[in-house]
This record gives structure tokens, C-alpha cells and sequence, in this order.
RNA sequence: GCCGGUGUAGCUCAGUGGUAGAGCAACGCAUUCGUAAUGCGUGGGUCGAGGGUUCGAAUCCCUCCACCGGCUCCA
């Protein structure tokens, strides 16, 4: 019999399983055909044969996968009443979730570690088993496992599949490593609560985190860069350099210190700028409204719990959770010609949210916060043009800041479900088509989601990542089949007659806290020369040379850099240090030989002492740091 | 909001029933120094808040608040 393995035509016996034939140690499973397989399966004739190790994605997925099985036969061991719900493989590692009669205790995870150890060193093999339907649901009944039963009953497959190891049997797609000897090196994270299929009404279960390796170094690798991602979290970085504080006045609600704000007022110089030489115009509204206006946008109704409403007098107010509205009354405020269109309005619009409690997270997740919004209305014609022009300027914004990478979504609704969608089909088909056209034409890695997008629109979100690889929605935008209709949004066309615009929400930044808190994570503090709130410090070696010093500190600061003089009374190793650690850019260091000659030393972040050069020389050194806002 | 953890000086943390500690920072004095911490000294705390147990509570118990890791949410 004739198979061909990696690209190579191979004579097998009959009967042969792929275990004897991809003998590897390193090789944990196999894509035949295109689909993925356990290595007990029979190759037939003609198979395609990709073995699959530790080091392909898939492969990772498998081998977290089994881990996770092991973790929870150590659990069924050492808690019989634990009941399985389900336990997949992660983007780094894996978790199960289980309904215990207590939470997991640290003392718990150790005793399940060393369980997990002895399933390895038996080494019991992955046994994929498969049973009609209706078999395997009295089974999982008899067994008490209440919720693989509510799982097989959403199934409709006449047969299902198990995986048994030792006397551990879980329902499952598989496939597996053979065996579970074949899990090396693994580490049991973290718990936390969760919910039966993330439903907070239902079940209350315990999940716990766990990741799984080939190799001891693999393993410490990835324990260590969780260490160092710990000492790039904006929270802790933002107290060192003193750029902000959190939850002073109150939980999610942010101060910006004088360097944290130097920095946004840098970045907002930088977007108005770009806003105005697009097109943008710039608008200011108000901080409140009466609650009538949220009526009309239907706010009132949807997004009720996120609203902060007071009294003013006998009226009910409503602190803006969106600027929306707002730049829909400007709009409103004349008739408009199809000639005017589109209209851009962009606003650094300051909004308050009701986030529920737990959700809040350093500056990426707070109850007040600035967004960087704008609403462009146009026509339907002209959709396309704008969407480019939004993801061209959303690119450059990024590049400009250092983000390189980040993830694309589409979001489209779900045919199926038209109800959930406000709005008329052809919109929806138009809309859609014009994003997805975009991100083709751009050439834009993106994911689709079918059913994702707002009950509203459809729409683009780019999300950047924080230290810890957690993803946090940057850039959006999206489209607004809404809010038109409820305030009768129209412009006069060429037919004489008041048509619908199209309107699309966008924010490039998305807003100014959780930008500040990414743009921190992704340059470890060390903001780039640009940006940074202090960019140079010129520090003196003895008290004789503080004239000189002062007059370098002058000359910088006429040249509109922001610069800090240290006099103090210090050793020279110990202003290095401190320079060092506020990340700033470059030091002036002046003792009696630059007096006297003139020149001055300096010393560049990340790169240390450049010696002593003329002042020229070091005015064309800072010339050459990149500045987007010249 | 839910599950678990944590809360001590401006910051980082030690202190598990018997008089609140260290390092850094701040302040003072000495030192005037050449590229990642000069030395000595001084001040600084209702131990997150409230209640309880106890002769006595930072420490044990209860309630609340905040933060951390997740879940859920983020029209």
C-alpha cells in the first residue's frame, strides 16, 4: 500500500498504524489529508501524510490538550465528585473547568501536579473510542457528569468519540498525543471562578490554568517572560516614572501627572494635526445631556447599566457614556447637501462608563476615559474612499507610535439571525462588502467573524496587546445603521430629495487611558524621544561647572526641548543611574573639561557613554530622532 | 456582579496574640567627586475602614471598601 509522508511516496503494510511508522519520540500526531489524527489511525491508500510535532500550532494545541485531560484525571482522582465540564487547549496552554464542591486551594494544585506525575510515569495510552450516541449519553448519566450529557445532547452525530486513558474517560474530538508519557514538563498556573458555558446564570465552576512543554527550558523560558512581562505593566511603570495614577478619586477613574500628561498632550498635538490635514473638523460638546437625547439615540433602553444618571433640578441627566449624539445634533443643526458630504467630525471626547466592578484594569480599562472619536457622514458612494482613508490613517498612527503588529477583525452579522441587526439588508450587504473590500485591497491579514458585529453595524477592530499578550480593542470602526434612522439623519441629494446618510463611528487610538497604557507596555516605559516627557537631563560632575550647565539647560530649552538640570549634590555614577532608570533619552554630563573646552558628553539610552563631542555634533544627533509632529 | 488572592511609611516589602520595622525616597550635615547607588544623622504609620473575641489584635473572627488573577460584561 502506497502513502506519501512529507511529500515522499512510501510503501506501508496494511493494517500498519502511523505510531510504528512515524517513530520520532518528538512526533505526537499526524495531519492525514488535511485532517488532523491521532497516531493509532491506519493509513488507507493515498493518504497524505504530515507528521505533527510540539513545535507546529497545532501540534501545541494537541499536546495542551492532553495535558489537560491529564490534569483532569488527576482531579477525578483526588476529588471524586468533581464533575467535568470542558477542558480546551489555549492560545498559551490550556484550562478545565470543573464543579467542585470547594474552590482549589494553592495546597490543592501542588497535590494535583504530583497526581498529573504519576499519569505521566505510567505512561497510559491515549485511547480514542468511539460509541453511538445514545451509548455514550447513559454512560456520562451513569457517571454523573451532567454536563458532557447536556454536550451530547447538542451533538447529532449518530456516534460520538471518548478518549479513555487508565480508567479517565472524557468525551472529546481528539486527537491526542499517544500517550500520556509523552507530556513532559508541565506547570499548573491558576485558578478562578467561571461559568457553565459562560453563562452567569448557571453553574459556578472552578477553571484551572496550567501549560505544558517538551522541554524543562522551554518551560522556564516561558515562566521567565511571564516574570518580565510583570515588570512592564503600565500600573507599576506609571508609578516609577510618575506618568499617572489610578483609583485615587475613585475606582477606573485616572490622574494624569505632569509627565503622563505631557506625553498625551504630545500625542494629541500629533492627532489633531493629522485629523485637520485630513479633512477632520474639530468639535467640542458637553460632558452631560438630558436624558431625552439618550431616549432618542436608544441608549436609555440598550446601555442602561453602563449609565451614570443624576438630577439637575427636576431634570434627569446623563453623564455621556458616547459622543455620538452630540456630533449627530451639530450635523442636525442645518440641512446639508450632498455637495457638503462627507462630513468629518473628530472630538477628544472625555465619556464616563459604569464598568461593573471586576472589570477594571490599570489605565485599559477605566470608568472615565477619552475617546478618540470621530463620525463621518457621507454617502453610500463614497463608503469605500472613506473606510481607506480611516485604515490608511489608523496604519500611519500606529507605525508612528512603534506598534508593528496587531490583530484585525471584521465583524459581520449573522445572516441566520436577522433579528439582532437593526437595519436594512442592503446596507448591511453594502457595508460589509466595503470593509472586507478595504482590508483585501490593503492587503490586511484579518479574522472574520460571523456574528460579532454591533446590533447596530458592522464593523473593523484592530486590537494591540498588553505585556502580558492579553489583546485590548485599539482602533474601530464601525458602521451606524442606528442612530441615523433614530434622529433622521438625512442630506439633500441631487434628486432634490432628503436621503439617509451613512454614518461610520470611528476611533483611531480608540481611547487616550488605554492607548497611554499600551503604548507604555509596548516601550517598557522608554517612551521615544518624541514623546518622552523629559528628554534630556544635563547633570554636572562639581558645583564649579553649574554656570556651564546652566547654560546648556538654557540653550536646550530655547530650542523647545524638554530638558531637566541636575545639580545636585551627587556623584556623576549616581545621576547616571537615576537617568537611567526615569528611561530618559539622553544625558548631558559637564564636568570642568567640557567647560573648558566647550563641548559637551553625553550618553544615550540604550546605548550608553557617546564621549565627548561639540555642540554641533550633538545637535545633529538630536535632529536626527524621528519626530512626527515637524 | 461572580470565584479566589492581597491590603503595613511616598515606593518596594519584612513582621502570625505582648512597646510598629528595613531598604529606597524626603529633609539636614559632611563630601566636590568623570558615566548604573558617597557617608553620617533626622523626620515620617489610626498597620484599607468599621465592628467583634481577648487582660492585650497589624496578627484571630465578621461586615464593608479597594486592588490583583480569572469569569461575565465591553449595545
Amino acid at each position: 500500500m502506497r502513502v506519501k509522508i512529507r511529500g515522499e511516496v512510501k510503501e506501508i503494510k496494511e493494517g500498519e498504524r502511523l505510531i510504528s511508522i512515524l517513530s520520532e519520540p518528538d512526533i505526537i500526531a499526524a495531519r492525514v489529508n488535511g485532517k488532523l489524527v491521532d497516531l493509532s489511525y491506519q493509513p488507507q491508500e493515498g493518504d497524505v501524510i504530515e507528521p505533527i510535532t510540539f513545535d507546529d500550532d497545532d501540534g501545541k494545541q494537541i499536546y495542551w490538550h492532553s495535558t489537560a485531560h491529564i490534569m483532569a484525571q488527576a482531579v477525578k482522582e483526588l476529588f471524586p465528585n468533581a464533575k467535568l465540564a470542558i477542558g480546551p487547549a489555549i492560545e498559551n496552554g490550556f484550562y478545565y473547568d470543573f464543579e467542585v464542591d470547594r474552590p482549589f486551594t494553592t495546597e490543592d494544585l501542588e497535590k494535583i501536579e504530583a497526581k498529573m506525575y504519576e499519569i505521566i510515569a505510567k505512561d497510559l495510552t491515549f485511547e480514542r473510542v468511539e460509541l453511538p450516541r445514545d451509548e455514550a449519553r447513559r454512560m456520562f448519566e451513569e457517571m454523573g457528569e451532567k454536563f458532557k450529557v447536556e454536550l451530547i445532547d447538542e451533538i447529532s452525530d449518530d456516534v460520538v468519540s471518548c478518549y479513555k486513558q487508565g480508567d479517565f474517560i472524557d468525551l472529546c474530538k481528539g486527537p491526542h498525543v499517544p500517550s500520556t508519557g509523552r507530556i513532559k514538563y508541565f506547570k499548573l498556573l491558576s485558578t478562578s471562578g467561571s461559568y457553565w458555558r459562560g453563562d452567569e446564570t448557571r453553574e459556578r465552576l472552578q477553571r484551572i490554568y496550567g501549560i505544558s512543554f517538551t522541554s524543562k527550558e522551554k518551560l522556564d523560558h516561558f515562566l521567565q517572560l511571564l516574570k518580565e512581562a510583570e515588570a512592564c505593566d503600565h500600573r507599576k511603570l506609571g508609578t516609577q516614572l510618575e506618568y499617572y495614577s489610578i483609583g485615587e478619586p475613585g475606582p477606573g477613574l485616572v490622574l494624569w501627572h505632569p509627565k503622563g500628561a505631557t506625553i498625551r498632550r504630545i500625542i494629541e498635538e500629533f492627532w489633531i494635526k493629522e485629523h485637520i490635514k485630513r479633512g477632520y473638523q474639530l468639535v467640542y460638546t458637553p460632558h452631560i445631556a438630558k436624558a431625552e437625547l439618550w431616549q432618542i439615540s436608544g441608549h436609555f433602553e440598550y446601555y442602561r447599566e453602563n449609565m451614570i444618571t443624576f438630577k439637575m433640578g427636576q431634570e434627569d441627566y446623563v453623564l455621556k457614556p458616547m459622543n455620538c449624539p452630540f456630533h449627530i445634533l451639530i450635523y442636525k443643526s442645518k440641512i446639508r447637501s450632498y455637495r457638503d458630504l462627507p462630513i468629518k467630525y473628530a472630538e477628544l471626547g472625555t465619556v464616563y462608563r459604569y464598568e461593573r466592578s471586576g472589570v477594571l484594569h490599570g489605565l485599559l480599562r477605566v470608568r472615565g476615559f477619552t475617546q478618540d472619536d470621530a463620525h463621518i457622514f457621507c454617502r453610500p458612494d463614497q463608503v469605500e474612499t472613506e473606510i481607506c482613508e480611516i485604515i490608511e490613517l489608523a496604519r500611519y498612527m500606529m507605525e508612528k507610535f512603534g506598534f508593528r503588529e496587531y490583530d484585525v477583525t471584521l465583524s459581520v452579522r449573522d445572516p441566520a439571525d436577522k433579528e439582532s441587526f437593526a437595519g436594512r439588508d442592503e446596507d448591511w450587504q453594502h457595508a460589509e462588502a466595503a470593509l472586507e473590500n478595504v482590508l483585501k485591497k490593503l492587503n490586511i491579514p484579518y479574522k472574520r467573524m460571523v456574528g460579532e458585529a454591533a446590533f447596530y453595524g458592522p464593523k473593523i477592530d484592530i486590537h494591540l496587546r498588553d505585556a502580558m499578550g492579553r489583546k485590548w480593542q485599539g482602533p474601530t470602526i464601525q458602521f451606524d445603521f442606528n442612530l441615523p434612522e433614530r434622529f433622521d439623519v438625512t442630506y439633500i441629494g441631487a434628486d432634490n430629495t432628503p436621503h439617509n446618510v451613512v454614518m461610520i463611528h470611528r476611533a483611531i487610538l480608540g481611547a487616550m487611558e488605554r492607548f497611554m497604557g499600551t503604548l507604555v507596555e509596548h516601550h517598557k516605559g522608554a517612551m521615544p524621544f518624541w514623546l518622552a516627557p523629559v528628554q534630556i537631563v544635563v547633570a554636572t560632575i562639581t558645583d564649579a561647572v553649574i554656570p556651564y550647565a546652566e547654560e546648556i539647560y538654557r540653550r536646550l530649552t530655547g530650542l523647545n526641548y524638554r530638558v531637566e538640570l541636575d545639580t545636585s549634590n551627587e556623584k556623576i555614577s549616581y545621576k547616571v543611574r537615576m537617568v537611567a532608570e526615569k528611561k530618559i533619552p539622553y544625558m548631558v554630563i559637564v564636568g570642568k573639561k567640557e567647560m573648558e573646552s566647550r563641548r559637551v558628553a553625553v550618553r544615550k539610552r540604550g546605548e550608553g557613554d557617546l564621549g565627548s563631542m561639540e555642540w554641533d555634533a550633538f545637535m545633529e544627533l538630536l535632529r536626527g530622532e524621528e519626530n512626527p509632529l515637524t
